[in-house]
RNA sequence: GGCCCAUUCGUCUAGUGGUUAGGACGCAAGGUUUUCAUCCUUGAAACAGGAGUUCGAUUCUCCUAUGGGCUACCA
């Protein structure tokens, strides 16, 4: 019988949670969900200088905003807890000492300064990659180099240490990662990594896996910029005796341009979001998310899903539910993935056009009215949604390739003026006008048969006359039916727009025909 | 530099010791549409290179190249 599967998120409270991170959150999400398992939120502030206010909640709100939200941890409550790191701070000493006690780790008494001073000499002498291992460390102050007299006396005098793990020489640690199979590394290769540092507070690498044993993780799915550190993770675990959890290392997002991993400040500069949701620095500057720019959470969690991973057939669109109920690690890729904006969009434009009109008038009343209480009804919204939507890849689109619908008409499209506002145009739509006048009711199959009469009479071609007409009404040169349009403005409204129109845009002509 | 990981259309990817190497985004062409969008059809587009194993390698092995990650008292 196996273990109920117990899985973390584990981020750093260093700034917002990129798209990579929110990736690492949903893959760990769903695997806990597929196997009736727990996903945890634990955040690891063990760092206290890079810590930075307001991250954490942001990282929980980003969660939220996703839909996949931990079911233990940081804010979340468990049996487990505190799920904060700093707040458990007293708790990783006595197992740093335990290693110290049983061979595994030693104190050492170098500072920061001393570690520098002696990694530049290193550089200097063409040894770009000075390390503190087994065969540097009996030169360094420590508790292996120095007599036993000695490190009491420091001890007794305070003076300040850090615990490193005392790397075993010419060992192969091997693991078998889920995702990559097999991954073999020398301890030659590794140093004698900090575990506890001088200030109290234990490294990630040490509290990582005492917090990962006692709150009984199962498996760590994490990014693959930890799997050079994984050995030493495997070698903590034996150290203190206990089992290793099962390891899966996900490739890394790439950014769409060039080369390397997404980063923060790739987004405003290429034109898309790398946050989920904003984030206003504390000097003011805001890195804008995918909530802000109009997308919709489940467009990007799908679109996140399959960066990546695939469900082995070629279906793409899938709802959290799905996606759980599909996810297996074995599916997940070893190579890194380029990051695609456009297809992000095209999630979008598939979500918001699954979407029932009704759905969409209730997304667009809030933005709508925020002023006004409800200067728009339910069912006029619904109707622009029905018409716009087709042509839309988000919610926004419909405000602005739409704006017809909910405000005067502010300017007119240059180009269709200029191709299609003619000598004999202003007097066709007079007459145009004049029978609109007489359509009642004003629906789409009256005004359309009355239109199509008006053509027929005077062997007119569509092109004669709807381009204008659609420019005096919307002031646009393309968009959806012109009888749906103007049935859902009402009579008045056309009536009025094409009144008042004809001359503005003959004047407007008369400029442009002069510049 | 050292170590680790990776490598199928431009991008995300499927796939197998013998396939016309499949799909999606994007792109192009055509059709539908008053326009735009949608939709439909079609097209261009890939197994990094070299050895080996094999009757046969995109698939297995090795080497090279390229890309990426790590190399802190950061996570």
């Amino acid at each position: 019988m196996s273990k109920r599967v117990r899985v973390r998120f584990a981020p750093s409270p260093t700034g917002p949670l990129h798209m990579g991170g929110v990736r690492t959150a949903l893959y760990n999400y769903l695997y806990a969900k597929k196997h009736g398992g727990d996903f945890i939120l634990r955040i690891e502030d063990t760092d206290e200088k890079r810590f930075v206010a307001g991250a954490q909640d942001y990282i929980i709100e980003s969660l939220k905003w996703c839909g996949i939200e931990p079911n233990e941890g940081a804010d979340y409550g468990g049996d487990k807890g505190p799920y904060i790191q700093s707040q458990r701070k007293d708790l990783y000493k006595p197992y740093a000492m335990q290693l110290v006690e049983n061979g595994k780790a030693y104190m050492a008494f170098d500072t920061p300064e001393e570690l520098s001073k002696m990694r530049e000499q290193a550089k200097q002498m063409g040894l770009p990659n000075w390390q503190y291992n087994a065969v540097t460390r009996s030169s360094m102050k420590n508790s292996l180099s120095l007599s036993k007299q000695e490190v009491e006396k420091r001890l007794a005098n305070n003076e300040p240490y850090t615990i490193r793990m005392k790397m075993p020489r010419n060992v192969d640690v091997k693991f078998e990662d889920e995702i990559r199979g097999w991954v073999t590394v020398n301890t030659n290769n590794l140093d004698d990594k900090v575990l506890f540092k001088e200030s109290g507070m234990p490294t990630y690498h040490l509290a990582n896996i005492v917090d990962d044993h006692l709150m009984g993780i199962t498996h760590v799915i994490r990014g693959e910029e930890w799997l050079p550190s994984a050995p030493l993770h495997v070698l903590l675990y034996e150290a203190f005796g206990w089992d290793t959890p099962k390891f899966a290392h996900l490739p890394l997002i790439l950014r769409p341009d060039g080369k390397g991993k997404l980063s923060k400040r790739d987004g405003d500069r290429l034109g898309f979001p790398v946050f989920p949701i904003n984030w206003q620095t504390a000097e003011g500057e805001i890195y804008s998310g995918y909530r802000e720019n109009g997308y919709f959470s489940e467009a990007f969690i799908n679109m996140l899903a399959l960066l990546g991973w695939n469900p082995g057939d070629n279906k793409e669109l899938f709802t959290l539910d799905e996606l759980v109920e599909t996810f297996s690690l074995e599916r997940v890729g070893k190579s890194g993935a380029r990051f695609d904006p456009d297809k992000t969009k095209w999630f979008n434009q598939q979500y918001l056009r699954a979407k029932s009109n009704e759905e969409l008038a209730d997304l667009l009343m809030p933005i709508l009215n925020k002023e006004s209480s409800d200067a728009f009804s339910k069912d006029y919204l619904t109707k622009v949604a029905g018409l716009m939507k087709e042509r839309a890849t988000f919610i926004q689109d419909i405000l602005t390739d739409g704006d017809y619908f909910f405000n005067n008409i502010k300017n007119y499209d240059q180009k269709t003026i200029k191709k299609k506002w003619k000598e004999d145009t202003p007097q066709i739509m007079s007459e145009l006008l004049e029978i609109l006048k007489t359509v009642e009711p004003f629906t789409t199959q009256n005004i359309e048969t009355a239109f199509s009469a008006y053509l027929n009479k005077n062997e007119y071609g569509f092109g004669k006359v709807g381009p204008g007409f659609r420019l005096l009404v919307t002031g646009k040169g393309m968009g959806p039916s012109m009888f749906d349009i103007c049935a859902t403005l009402g009579k008045n409204k056309v009536i009025q727009r094409m009144d008042e129109g004809i001359d503005k845009i003959n004047a407007l002509k008369s400029e442009l025909s002069q510049s």
